[in-house]
RNA sequence: GGGCGCGUAGCUCAGGUGGUAGAGCAAUGCCCUUUUAAGGCAUGGGUCGCAGGUUCGAAUCCUGCCGCGCUCACCA
Protein backbone atom coordinates (compact mmCIF):
# COMPACT_ATOMS: atom_id res chain seq x y z
CA UNK A 1 0.00 0.00 0.00
CA UNK A 2 1.38 3.23 -1.00
CA UNK A 3 2.53 5.40 1.92
CA UNK A 4 0.13 8.22 1.71
CA UNK A 5 -2.82 5.61 1.43
CA UNK A 6 -1.49 4.18 4.63
CA UNK A 7 -1.96 7.33 6.21
CA UNK A 8 -5.08 7.93 5.02
CA UNK A 9 -6.36 4.79 6.60
CA UNK A 10 -4.70 5.44 9.64
CA UNK A 11 -6.15 9.13 10.18
CA UNK A 12 -9.34 7.75 9.95
CA UNK A 13 -9.14 5.41 12.28
CA UNK A 14 -8.01 8.43 14.20
CA UNK A 15 -11.58 10.38 13.27
CA UNK A 16 -13.13 6.99 14.90
CA UNK A 17 -11.56 7.55 17.77
CA UNK A 18 -12.13 11.12 18.37
CA UNK A 19 -15.89 10.54 17.79
CA UNK A 20 -15.64 7.87 20.61
CA UNK A 21 -14.61 10.96 22.75
CA UNK A 22 -17.76 12.68 22.08
CA UNK A 23 -16.18 15.06 19.09
CA UNK A 24 -18.50 15.74 16.54
CA UNK A 25 -16.03 14.81 13.59
CA UNK A 26 -17.35 17.63 10.69
CA UNK A 27 -18.28 19.69 13.25
CA UNK A 28 -20.55 23.00 11.44
CA UNK A 29 -18.94 26.19 13.17
CA UNK A 30 -16.43 27.19 15.90
CA UNK A 31 -17.11 30.71 17.83
CA UNK A 32 -13.85 32.05 18.46
CA UNK A 33 -13.27 35.35 20.17
CA UNK A 34 -9.97 36.35 18.79
CA UNK A 35 -8.33 36.18 15.19
CA UNK A 36 -4.45 35.02 15.92
CA UNK A 37 -3.86 37.70 14.12
CA UNK A 38 -5.82 40.50 16.61
CA UNK A 39 -3.72 38.54 19.77
CA UNK A 40 -0.34 38.59 18.61
CA UNK A 41 -1.26 42.83 17.95
CA UNK A 42 -2.75 43.31 21.01
CA UNK A 43 -0.74 41.20 23.25
CA UNK A 44 2.93 40.76 22.32
CA UNK A 45 3.93 43.21 23.88
CA UNK A 46 2.70 42.34 27.28
CA UNK A 47 5.29 40.54 29.64
CA UNK A 48 4.66 37.05 31.06
CA UNK A 49 3.62 39.36 34.52
CA UNK A 50 1.25 41.03 33.28
CA UNK A 51 -0.27 38.27 31.40
CA UNK A 52 -0.61 37.14 34.80
CA UNK A 53 -2.13 39.11 36.90
CA UNK A 54 -5.26 39.91 34.14
CA UNK A 55 -6.04 36.79 32.59
CA UNK A 56 -6.52 36.93 29.54
CA UNK A 57 -9.06 34.26 28.17
CA UNK A 58 -9.23 33.83 24.54
CA UNK A 59 -10.89 31.04 21.41
CA UNK A 60 -9.36 30.57 18.49
CA UNK A 61 -9.31 28.56 15.64
CA UNK A 62 -6.46 27.22 13.52
CA UNK A 63 -4.59 24.45 11.17
CA UNK A 64 -1.71 22.45 13.51
CA UNK A 65 1.67 23.11 11.84
CA UNK A 66 3.70 22.12 14.31
CA UNK A 67 3.19 19.49 17.16
CA UNK A 68 5.44 18.56 20.14
CA UNK A 69 4.39 15.49 22.01
CA UNK A 70 6.16 15.30 26.11
CA UNK A 71 4.71 12.77 27.64
CA UNK A 72 1.74 14.02 29.31
CA UNK A 73 1.92 17.38 27.60
CA UNK A 74 2.40 19.27 24.65
CA UNK A 75 3.03 22.16 22.33
CA UNK A 76 1.35 22.65 18.89
CA UNK A 77 1.73 25.74 16.21
CA UNK A 78 -2.04 26.76 15.20
CA UNK A 79 -1.87 29.10 11.86
CA UNK A 80 -4.89 30.88 10.83
CA UNK A 81 -5.24 34.14 7.92
CA UNK A 82 -1.52 33.64 7.71
CA UNK A 83 -0.50 33.95 11.20
CA UNK A 84 0.73 31.23 13.90
CA UNK A 85 0.74 30.91 17.40
CA UNK A 86 1.61 28.58 19.78
CA UNK A 87 -0.31 26.31 22.39
CA UNK A 88 0.57 24.09 25.07
CA UNK A 89 -1.51 21.30 26.26
CA UNK A 90 -1.19 19.99 29.52
CA UNK A 91 -3.40 16.73 30.56
CA UNK A 92 -4.13 18.47 34.19
CA UNK A 93 -5.44 21.39 32.18
CA UNK A 94 -7.71 19.54 29.35
CA UNK A 95 -8.39 16.51 31.28
CA UNK A 96 -7.89 13.07 30.33
CA UNK A 97 -10.43 12.75 27.38
CA UNK A 98 -9.10 16.21 25.61
CA UNK A 99 -5.68 14.69 26.36
CA UNK A 100 -6.79 11.41 24.70
CA UNK A 101 -7.91 14.17 21.69
CA UNK A 102 -4.50 16.14 21.89
CA UNK A 103 -2.81 12.52 21.00
CA UNK A 104 -5.01 12.02 18.27
CA UNK A 105 -4.03 15.33 16.59
CA UNK A 106 -2.08 15.00 13.21
CA UNK A 107 -0.34 17.74 11.62
CA UNK A 108 -2.55 20.11 9.23
CA UNK A 109 -5.66 19.05 11.45
CA UNK A 110 -8.00 22.13 12.26
CA UNK A 111 -8.76 22.74 16.01
CA UNK A 112 -10.33 25.34 18.53
CA UNK A 113 -8.14 26.02 21.46
CA UNK A 114 -10.14 27.93 24.43
CA UNK A 115 -8.08 28.83 27.57
CA UNK A 116 -5.54 31.94 28.70
CA UNK A 117 -2.34 33.67 27.45
CA UNK A 118 1.07 33.07 28.89
CA UNK A 119 4.56 33.21 28.00
CA UNK A 120 6.87 29.97 28.22
CA UNK A 121 9.98 29.87 29.64
CA UNK A 122 11.63 30.87 26.46
CA UNK A 123 9.61 33.77 26.04
CA UNK A 124 6.74 33.00 23.38
CA UNK A 125 3.26 33.97 23.71
CA UNK A 126 1.39 30.77 24.07
CA UNK A 127 -2.46 29.70 24.85
CA UNK A 128 -2.35 27.74 28.13
CA UNK A 129 -5.28 25.69 26.63
CA UNK A 130 -8.20 24.47 28.91
CA UNK A 131 -10.60 23.12 26.25
CA UNK A 132 -9.41 21.64 23.18
CA UNK A 133 -12.32 21.62 19.52
CA UNK A 134 -11.90 19.40 17.21
CA UNK A 135 -12.67 20.27 13.68
CA UNK A 136 -11.45 18.93 10.99
CA UNK A 137 -8.98 16.11 9.86
CA UNK A 138 -6.00 16.35 7.34
CA UNK A 139 -6.02 13.26 5.72
CA UNK A 140 -3.74 13.30 3.71
CA UNK A 141 0.52 13.80 4.46
CA UNK A 142 1.36 17.53 4.23
CA UNK A 143 4.90 18.27 2.67
CA UNK A 144 8.04 18.55 4.74
CA UNK A 145 7.92 21.45 7.70
CA UNK A 146 11.37 22.57 6.59
CA UNK A 147 11.97 22.52 3.10
CA UNK A 148 8.11 22.68 2.66
CA UNK A 149 6.54 22.74 -1.14
CA UNK A 150 9.47 23.93 -3.22
CA UNK A 151 8.55 21.34 -6.70
CA UNK A 152 6.89 24.18 -9.11
CA UNK A 153 5.03 21.54 -10.74
CA UNK A 154 3.39 20.44 -7.35
CA UNK A 155 3.28 23.90 -6.60
CA UNK A 156 0.80 25.08 -9.20
CA UNK A 157 -0.98 21.69 -9.48
CA UNK A 158 -1.62 22.09 -5.90
CA UNK A 159 -2.26 25.42 -5.13
CA UNK A 160 -4.44 25.02 -1.86
CA UNK A 161 -1.11 23.06 -0.66
CA UNK A 162 1.55 25.60 -1.62
CA UNK A 163 -0.84 28.32 0.26
CA UNK A 164 -1.03 26.51 3.29
CA UNK A 165 3.04 25.95 2.93
CA UNK A 166 4.51 28.72 1.56
CA UNK A 167 3.02 32.19 3.52
CA UNK A 168 5.00 34.16 0.89
CA UNK A 169 2.69 32.99 -1.88
CA UNK A 170 -0.37 33.69 0.39
CA UNK A 171 0.85 37.11 1.16
CA UNK A 172 1.49 37.93 -3.36
CA UNK A 173 -2.33 37.24 -3.33
CA UNK A 174 -3.05 39.14 -0.70
CA UNK A 175 -0.71 42.12 -2.57
CA UNK A 176 -2.75 41.44 -5.69
CA UNK A 177 -6.10 41.93 -4.24
CA UNK A 178 -4.64 45.20 -2.46
CA UNK A 179 -3.48 46.40 -5.81
CA UNK A 180 -6.89 45.66 -7.75
CA UNK A 181 -9.08 47.16 -5.01
CA UNK A 182 -7.20 50.28 -5.09
CA UNK A 183 -7.19 50.14 -9.33
CA UNK A 184 -11.31 50.38 -8.79
CA UNK A 185 -10.78 53.35 -6.10
CA UNK A 186 -8.50 55.44 -8.40
CA UNK A 187 -11.09 54.88 -11.16
CA UNK A 188 -14.16 55.08 -9.00
CA UNK A 189 -12.57 58.55 -7.62
CA UNK A 190 -12.41 59.64 -11.47
CA UNK A 191 -15.99 58.93 -12.19
CA UNK A 192 -15.60 56.18 -14.27
CA UNK A 193 -18.21 53.62 -13.87
CA UNK A 194 -17.22 49.72 -14.17
CA UNK A 195 -19.48 47.44 -16.23
CA UNK A 196 -19.30 43.71 -17.52
CA UNK A 197 -18.97 42.91 -21.25
CA UNK A 198 -19.16 40.10 -23.37
CA UNK A 199 -16.90 37.57 -22.97
CA UNK A 200 -18.31 35.26 -25.54
CA UNK A 201 -18.05 37.43 -28.85
CA UNK A 202 -19.23 36.64 -32.29
CA UNK A 203 -15.92 38.25 -33.59
CA UNK A 204 -12.96 38.34 -31.80
CA UNK A 205 -11.74 42.08 -31.95
CA UNK A 206 -9.98 45.13 -29.64
CA UNK A 207 -6.75 43.42 -29.91
CA UNK A 208 -4.62 41.69 -32.40
CA UNK A 209 -4.25 37.82 -31.39
CA UNK A 210 -5.48 34.51 -32.47
CA UNK A 211 -8.87 33.53 -30.38
CA UNK A 212 -10.49 30.44 -28.67
CA UNK A 213 -13.23 29.51 -30.39
CA UNK A 214 -16.51 27.82 -28.37
CA UNK A 215 -19.79 26.90 -30.13
CA UNK A 216 -23.20 27.76 -28.81
CA UNK A 217 -25.40 24.86 -29.42
CA UNK A 218 -29.65 26.63 -29.53
CA UNK A 219 -27.85 29.28 -31.79
CA UNK A 220 -25.57 27.11 -33.52
CA UNK A 221 -23.00 29.60 -33.71
CA UNK A 222 -19.59 29.30 -33.07
CA UNK A 223 -18.45 32.20 -30.01
CA UNK A 224 -15.20 33.57 -29.68
CA UNK A 225 -13.41 34.37 -25.69
CA UNK A 226 -12.83 37.85 -25.92
CA UNK A 227 -9.37 38.75 -26.41
CA UNK A 228 -10.16 42.23 -25.19
CA UNK A 229 -13.10 44.46 -24.21
CA UNK A 230 -12.44 47.50 -26.62
CA UNK A 231 -14.97 47.55 -29.11
CA UNK A 232 -18.01 46.73 -26.33
CA UNK A 233 -16.43 49.30 -24.00
CA UNK A 234 -16.04 52.16 -27.14
CA UNK A 235 -19.93 50.81 -27.72
CA UNK A 236 -20.60 51.90 -24.41
CA UNK A 237 -19.02 55.68 -24.38
CA UNK A 238 -21.33 55.76 -28.10
CA UNK A 239 -24.09 55.30 -25.65
CA UNK A 240 -23.12 57.72 -23.02
CA UNK A 241 -21.06 56.23 -20.90
CA UNK A 242 -18.39 58.91 -20.74
CA UNK A 243 -15.75 57.65 -17.97
CA UNK A 244 -15.63 53.70 -18.48
CA UNK A 245 -14.06 50.70 -17.26
CA UNK A 246 -13.75 46.77 -16.57
CA UNK A 247 -11.45 44.78 -15.05
CA UNK A 248 -11.62 41.22 -16.22
CA UNK A 249 -10.22 38.32 -18.26
CA UNK A 250 -9.10 38.41 -21.90
CA UNK A 251 -8.10 35.12 -23.55
CA UNK A 252 -5.42 34.80 -26.02
CA UNK A 253 -4.54 31.70 -28.33
CA UNK A 254 -1.01 31.86 -28.08
CA UNK A 255 2.30 30.49 -26.72
CA UNK A 256 3.07 30.27 -22.78
CA UNK A 257 5.69 31.65 -21.05
CA UNK A 258 7.04 33.41 -18.00
CA UNK A 259 5.25 36.88 -19.03
CA UNK A 260 2.05 34.87 -20.81
CA UNK A 261 -0.99 32.82 -19.23
CA UNK A 262 -3.91 32.31 -22.02
CA UNK A 263 -6.32 33.90 -19.32
CA UNK A 264 -5.47 37.16 -18.21
CA UNK A 265 -6.81 40.39 -16.40
CA UNK A 266 -7.10 43.40 -17.84
CA UNK A 267 -8.17 46.59 -16.55
CA UNK A 268 -9.62 48.35 -19.57
CA UNK A 269 -11.21 52.40 -19.58
CA UNK A 270 -12.39 54.96 -21.88
CA UNK A 271 -12.45 58.53 -21.35
CA UNK A 272 -14.83 60.37 -23.34
CA UNK A 273 -13.62 64.37 -24.53
CA UNK A 274 -10.04 63.55 -23.76
CA UNK A 275 -7.05 61.93 -25.92
CA UNK A 276 -4.03 59.98 -25.28
CA UNK A 277 -2.21 62.13 -23.43
CA UNK A 278 -4.99 62.57 -21.18
CA UNK A 279 -6.00 58.89 -20.51
CA UNK A 280 -1.99 58.46 -20.12
CA UNK A 281 -2.12 60.33 -17.04
CA UNK A 282 -5.19 58.65 -15.43
CA UNK A 283 -3.58 55.48 -16.23
CA UNK A 284 -0.14 56.73 -14.23
CA UNK A 285 -2.01 57.65 -11.51
CA UNK A 286 -4.11 54.42 -11.02
CA UNK A 287 -0.45 52.72 -11.15
CA UNK A 288 1.13 54.64 -9.03
CA UNK A 289 -1.85 54.76 -6.07
CA UNK A 290 -1.37 51.09 -6.87
CA UNK A 291 2.13 50.61 -5.86
CA UNK A 292 1.39 52.33 -2.38
CA UNK A 293 -1.35 50.44 -1.68
CA UNK A 294 0.69 47.21 -2.44
CA UNK A 295 3.97 48.60 -0.95
CA UNK A 296 3.22 51.36 1.02
CA UNK A 297 5.78 53.33 -1.13
CA UNK A 298 5.97 53.90 -4.80
CA UNK A 299 9.33 52.31 -4.71
CA UNK A 300 9.25 48.48 -5.20
CA UNK A 301 12.25 46.07 -5.83
CA UNK A 302 12.97 44.29 -9.22
CA UNK A 303 15.67 41.09 -9.17
CA UNK A 304 17.12 40.47 -12.31
CA UNK A 305 19.91 37.88 -13.43
CA UNK A 306 20.87 34.37 -12.17
CA UNK A 307 21.31 33.30 -8.75
CA UNK A 308 25.20 35.16 -7.53
CA UNK A 309 24.69 37.40 -9.97
CA UNK A 310 21.65 39.03 -9.21
CA UNK A 311 21.22 43.36 -9.81
CA UNK A 312 18.36 44.32 -7.84
CA UNK A 313 16.57 47.63 -9.00
CA UNK A 314 14.45 49.99 -7.97
CA UNK A 315 11.57 50.38 -9.67
CA UNK A 316 10.14 54.09 -9.03
CA UNK A 317 6.59 54.58 -10.14
CA UNK A 318 6.09 58.02 -9.23
CA UNK A 319 8.70 58.86 -11.85
CA UNK A 320 7.96 58.16 -15.22
CA UNK A 321 10.41 58.29 -18.15
CA UNK A 322 9.20 59.73 -21.44
CA UNK A 323 10.10 59.08 -25.27
CA UNK A 324 8.83 58.86 -28.48
CA UNK A 325 9.39 55.40 -30.29
CA UNK A 326 11.21 57.04 -32.65
CA UNK A 327 13.44 58.38 -30.11
CA UNK A 328 13.29 55.32 -28.29
CA UNK A 329 15.37 53.40 -31.34
CA UNK A 330 17.56 56.47 -31.31
CA UNK A 331 18.40 56.50 -27.95
CA UNK A 332 18.87 52.85 -27.42
CA UNK A 333 20.75 52.43 -30.55
CA UNK A 334 23.45 49.52 -29.85
CA UNK A 335 26.76 50.89 -30.29
CA UNK A 336 27.64 47.30 -32.83
CA UNK A 337 24.93 48.78 -35.49
CA UNK A 338 27.33 51.71 -36.22
CA UNK A 339 25.72 55.15 -37.10
CA UNK A 340 22.85 56.15 -34.84
CA UNK A 341 19.47 55.96 -35.95
CA UNK A 342 17.83 59.60 -37.25
CA UNK A 343 14.57 61.42 -37.18
CA UNK A 344 14.62 61.44 -41.18
CA UNK A 345 15.56 57.52 -41.36
CA UNK A 346 11.85 56.76 -40.26
CA UNK A 347 10.08 58.70 -42.66
CA UNK A 348 10.69 56.35 -45.92
CA UNK A 349 10.76 52.34 -46.53
CA UNK A 350 14.86 52.59 -47.63
CA UNK A 351 15.79 54.68 -44.49
CA UNK A 352 14.17 52.24 -42.87
CA UNK A 353 15.39 49.33 -44.51
CA UNK A 354 18.76 50.65 -44.23
CA UNK A 355 18.48 51.02 -40.27
CA UNK A 356 17.22 47.12 -40.22
CA UNK A 357 20.42 46.28 -42.30
CA UNK A 358 22.62 47.79 -39.56
CA UNK A 359 21.24 46.40 -36.90
CA UNK A 360 21.21 43.07 -38.26
CA UNK A 361 24.44 43.33 -39.64
CA UNK A 362 25.77 43.94 -35.82
CA UNK A 363 23.60 41.32 -34.34
CA UNK A 364 21.94 38.15 -34.71
CA UNK A 365 18.88 38.80 -36.52
CA UNK A 366 15.30 40.18 -36.72
CA UNK A 367 12.82 39.02 -38.99
CA UNK A 368 12.64 42.03 -41.89
CA UNK A 369 9.80 41.10 -44.29
CA UNK A 370 10.23 44.00 -47.60
CA UNK A 371 6.52 43.85 -48.47
CA UNK A 372 5.00 44.50 -45.33
CA UNK A 373 4.04 48.07 -43.80
CA UNK A 374 6.93 50.16 -42.81
CA UNK A 375 4.82 50.97 -39.67
CA UNK A 376 5.23 47.30 -39.07
CA UNK A 377 9.32 47.10 -39.43
CA UNK A 378 9.63 50.23 -37.44
CA UNK A 379 7.78 48.70 -34.46
CA UNK A 380 9.70 45.18 -34.80
CA UNK A 381 12.81 47.50 -34.66
CA UNK A 382 11.79 49.53 -31.57
CA UNK A 383 11.06 46.09 -29.88
CA UNK A 384 14.41 44.56 -30.90
CA UNK A 385 16.37 47.62 -30.00
CA UNK A 386 14.82 49.18 -26.75
CA UNK A 387 12.10 47.02 -25.23
CA UNK A 388 15.22 44.69 -23.00
CA UNK A 389 16.53 48.43 -22.20
CA UNK A 390 13.26 49.01 -20.65
CA UNK A 391 13.41 48.56 -16.94
CA UNK A 392 12.03 51.45 -15.25
CA UNK A 393 8.58 52.75 -15.90
CA UNK A 394 8.75 54.09 -19.08
CA UNK A 395 6.27 55.77 -21.70
CA UNK A 396 7.00 54.98 -25.16
CA UNK A 397 4.54 57.58 -27.52
CA UNK A 398 3.72 57.49 -31.07
CA UNK A 399 2.83 54.27 -32.77
CA UNK A 400 3.05 53.61 -36.32
CA UNK A 401 -0.57 53.44 -37.77
CA UNK A 402 0.06 50.35 -39.59
CA UNK A 403 -0.14 48.24 -36.18
CA UNK A 404 -2.77 50.90 -34.64
CA UNK A 405 -5.79 50.14 -36.11
CA UNK A 406 -7.57 51.34 -33.64
CA UNK A 407 -5.73 54.87 -33.02
CA UNK A 408 -6.22 58.10 -33.96
CA UNK A 409 -3.93 59.48 -36.52
CA UNK A 410 -1.43 62.79 -35.46
CA UNK A 411 -2.93 65.34 -37.57
CA UNK A 412 0.46 66.15 -38.79
CA UNK A 413 1.77 62.82 -39.06
CA UNK A 414 -1.16 60.62 -40.59
CA UNK A 415 1.68 57.38 -40.69
CA UNK A 416 2.38 57.69 -37.01
CA UNK A 417 -0.91 57.57 -34.31
CA UNK A 418 -1.55 58.78 -30.58
CA UNK A 419 -0.77 55.79 -28.76
CA UNK A 420 1.10 54.80 -25.97
CA UNK A 421 2.56 52.02 -24.33
CA UNK A 422 4.20 51.28 -20.28
CA UNK A 423 7.01 49.66 -20.29
CA UNK A 424 8.75 48.57 -16.90
CA UNK A 425 10.40 45.43 -15.95
CA UNK A 426 11.73 44.61 -20.11
CA UNK A 427 7.84 44.34 -20.32
CA UNK A 428 4.74 46.02 -21.84
CA UNK A 429 2.24 46.57 -19.16
CA UNK A 430 -0.11 48.86 -20.58
CA UNK A 431 -1.36 50.38 -24.31
CA UNK A 432 -3.60 53.25 -24.52
CA UNK A 433 -4.42 56.00 -27.43
CA UNK A 434 -6.91 58.77 -28.63
CA UNK A 435 -9.79 56.04 -29.75
CA UNK A 436 -10.20 56.39 -33.54
CA UNK A 437 -13.84 57.63 -34.24
CA UNK A 438 -14.22 58.78 -37.37
CA UNK A 439 -16.09 55.61 -38.66
CA UNK A 440 -15.14 56.00 -42.32
CA UNK A 441 -11.24 56.17 -41.36
CA UNK A 442 -11.95 53.00 -38.83
CA UNK A 443 -13.80 50.67 -42.32
CA UNK A 444 -10.25 51.68 -44.31
CA UNK A 445 -8.23 50.67 -41.48
CA UNK A 446 -10.56 47.58 -41.29
CA UNK A 447 -9.93 46.85 -44.84
CA UNK A 448 -6.67 46.96 -44.63
CA UNK A 449 -6.07 44.76 -41.88
CA UNK A 450 -7.87 42.62 -43.76
CA UNK A 451 -5.49 42.41 -46.39
CA UNK A 452 -3.16 41.89 -43.68
CA UNK A 453 -5.40 38.64 -43.00
CA UNK A 454 -5.11 37.83 -47.01
CA UNK A 455 -1.36 37.78 -46.28
CA UNK A 456 -1.42 35.20 -43.59
CA UNK A 457 -1.40 37.15 -41.13
CA UNK A 458 -3.74 35.04 -38.76
CA UNK A 459 -4.00 37.83 -36.14
CA UNK A 460 -5.01 40.69 -37.89
CA UNK A 461 -8.35 42.58 -36.70
CA UNK A 462 -11.42 41.28 -38.43
CA UNK A 463 -14.22 43.78 -39.52
CA UNK A 464 -16.79 44.59 -37.23
CA UNK A 465 -19.97 45.98 -39.12
CA UNK A 466 -21.76 46.51 -35.94
CA UNK A 467 -18.96 48.56 -34.57
CA UNK A 468 -18.48 50.83 -37.66
CA UNK A 469 -22.20 51.21 -37.38
CA UNK A 470 -22.13 52.26 -33.67
CA UNK A 471 -19.40 54.75 -34.42
CA UNK A 472 -21.62 56.14 -37.36
CA UNK A 473 -23.90 57.51 -34.46
CA UNK A 474 -21.45 59.21 -33.35
CA UNK A 475 -18.49 58.42 -30.54
CA UNK A 476 -16.89 61.61 -28.88
CA UNK A 477 -13.48 61.86 -28.62
CA UNK A 478 -11.78 60.04 -26.15
CA UNK A 479 -8.76 58.51 -24.37
CA UNK A 480 -8.59 54.44 -23.59
CA UNK A 481 -6.11 52.48 -22.26
CA UNK A 482 -5.34 48.69 -21.21
CA UNK A 483 -3.13 47.80 -18.48
CA UNK A 484 -2.04 44.35 -17.40
CA UNK A 485 -3.27 43.39 -14.17
CA UNK A 486 -0.87 40.31 -14.29
CA UNK A 487 2.47 42.08 -15.05
CA UNK A 488 1.57 45.29 -12.88
CA UNK A 489 1.41 42.84 -9.88
CA UNK A 490 4.45 40.65 -10.78
CA UNK A 491 6.10 44.18 -10.83
CA UNK A 492 5.30 45.24 -7.76
CA UNK A 493 5.98 42.15 -5.64
CA UNK A 494 9.31 41.08 -7.55
CA UNK A 495 7.72 37.95 -9.16
CA UNK A 496 9.30 36.93 -12.28
CA UNK A 497 6.36 34.24 -13.84
CA UNK A 498 3.24 35.46 -14.28
CA UNK A 499 1.83 32.09 -12.91
CA UNK A 500 3.30 33.08 -9.57
CA UNK A 501 0.79 35.73 -9.23
CA UNK A 502 -2.13 33.80 -10.90
CA UNK A 503 -3.70 31.62 -8.77
CA UNK A 504 -4.67 28.54 -11.01
CA UNK A 505 -2.59 28.75 -14.08
CA UNK A 506 -2.71 26.88 -16.90
CA UNK A 507 -1.09 23.59 -17.12
CA UNK A 508 -1.59 20.59 -18.45
CA UNK A 509 -3.84 18.14 -17.15
CA UNK A 510 -2.99 15.81 -14.66
CA UNK A 511 -2.83 12.27 -15.83
CA UNK A 512 -5.31 12.09 -18.66
CA UNK A 513 -2.36 13.99 -20.91
CA UNK A 514 -0.23 10.88 -20.03
CA UNK A 515 -2.64 8.03 -20.59
CA UNK A 516 -4.62 9.57 -24.06
CA UNK A 517 -1.55 10.94 -25.56
CA UNK A 518 0.41 7.13 -24.32
CA UNK A 519 -2.73 5.17 -25.96
CA UNK A 520 -2.83 6.93 -28.59
CA UNK A 521 0.36 7.04 -29.62
CA UNK A 522 0.01 3.06 -29.24
CA UNK A 523 -2.44 2.93 -31.85
CA UNK A 524 -0.50 4.65 -34.58
C1' G B 1 7.79 23.89 -32.51
C1' G B 2 13.74 23.98 -31.77
C1' G B 3 17.85 23.65 -28.02
C1' C B 4 19.50 22.55 -22.89
C1' G B 5 18.35 20.30 -18.16
C1' C B 6 15.45 17.45 -14.75
C1' G B 7 12.01 13.15 -13.08
C1' U B 8 14.61 8.13 -6.88
C1' A B 9 9.81 7.18 -0.21
C1' G B 10 4.13 11.64 1.28
C1' C B 11 7.94 16.08 1.16
C1' U B 12 13.31 17.88 0.57
C1' C B 13 17.31 15.38 -1.49
C1' A B 14 21.83 11.74 -1.85
C1' G B 15 23.42 7.53 -4.85
C1' G B 16 24.53 6.41 -10.30
C1' U B 17 31.28 5.30 -14.75
C1' G B 18 26.00 -2.00 -14.33
C1' G B 19 25.72 -6.29 -8.96
C1' U B 20 19.26 -5.53 -6.97
C1' A B 21 17.94 1.38 -2.60
C1' G B 22 19.74 5.58 1.33
C1' A B 23 19.33 10.22 4.74
C1' G B 24 16.40 14.06 7.09
C1' C B 25 11.42 15.50 7.87
C1' A B 26 6.56 13.15 7.92
C1' A B 27 4.26 8.15 9.70
C1' U B 28 3.79 3.87 13.53
C1' G B 29 5.08 1.99 18.81
C1' C B 30 7.43 3.13 23.56
C1' C B 31 9.76 7.03 27.18
C1' C B 32 9.36 12.21 28.39
C1' U B 33 4.32 18.00 32.17
C1' U B 34 7.57 24.95 29.35
C1' U B 35 9.10 22.58 23.91
C1' U B 36 10.01 25.16 19.36
C1' A B 37 13.67 22.24 12.79
C1' A B 38 12.16 19.39 20.84
C1' G B 39 14.92 14.85 22.28
C1' G B 40 15.86 9.32 22.94
C1' C B 41 14.98 4.02 21.46
C1' A B 42 12.61 0.89 17.89
C1' U B 43 9.58 -0.09 13.36
C1' G B 44 7.14 0.30 8.69
C1' G B 45 7.20 2.65 3.91
C1' G B 46 9.93 2.49 -3.07
C1' U B 47 7.04 -1.17 -10.17
C1' C B 48 14.17 4.71 -8.94
C1' G B 49 8.32 8.87 -14.65
C1' C B 50 6.42 5.00 -18.59
C1' A B 51 7.56 1.39 -22.53
C1' G B 52 11.09 -1.23 -25.18
C1' G B 53 16.37 -2.65 -26.00
C1' U B 54 21.62 -4.21 -24.62
C1' U B 55 23.31 -7.58 -20.60
C1' C B 56 24.00 -13.37 -16.64
C1' G B 57 22.26 -8.86 -14.16
C1' A B 58 19.65 -1.98 -15.38
C1' A B 59 17.69 3.20 -10.77
C1' U B 60 22.54 3.38 -13.49
C1' C B 61 23.95 2.30 -20.54
C1' C B 62 20.84 2.94 -25.42
C1' U B 63 16.03 4.22 -28.03
C1' G B 64 11.14 6.02 -27.94
C1' C B 65 7.29 8.26 -25.19
C1' C B 66 5.09 11.21 -21.02
C1' G B 67 5.56 15.23 -17.57
C1' C B 68 8.10 19.58 -15.64
C1' G B 69 11.66 23.70 -15.75
C1' C B 70 14.87 27.09 -18.45
C1' U B 71 15.70 29.22 -23.25
C1' C B 72 14.83 30.85 -28.56
C1' A B 73 11.02 32.14 -32.26
C1' C B 74 5.23 34.35 -32.24
C1' C B 75 2.09 36.75 -28.72
C1' A B 76 0.20 41.56 -23.57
Amino acid sequence: MPLDEEIYRIRRDKLKQIEALGQPTYRTKYEFTHTIEQILTSYSNKTAEELEKARVEVRVAGRIMAIRLMGKAGFAHLRQGGQKLQIYVKKDAVGDKGFELYKLLDLGDHIGASGYLFRTRTGELTIHVEELTFLSKDLLPLPEKWHGLTDVELRYRHRYVDLVMNPEVREVFLKRSRMIQSMRRTMEWHGFVEVETPMMQPIAGGAVARPFVTHHNTLDMDLYLRIAPELYLKRLVVGGFDRVYEINRNFRNEGLGWRWNPEFTMLEAYQAYTDYQGIMKVTQEVITEAAKAVNGTTKSKWTVGEEGSQVVHELDWAHWQRMTMREAIIKFWPERAGAKAEMIDFASAEGVKKLVDRFNAAHSHMAYDPNQPTGKTIAALFEAVAEEQLTQPTIIYEFPTAVSPLSKRKPDEPDWTERFEIFAGQMEISNGFSELNDPEDQRRRFEAQLKERERGDEEAHQMDEDYIRALSYGMPPAGGVGVGIDRVCMLLTDSHTIRDVILFPLLRPEKAATTEAGSSAAKE
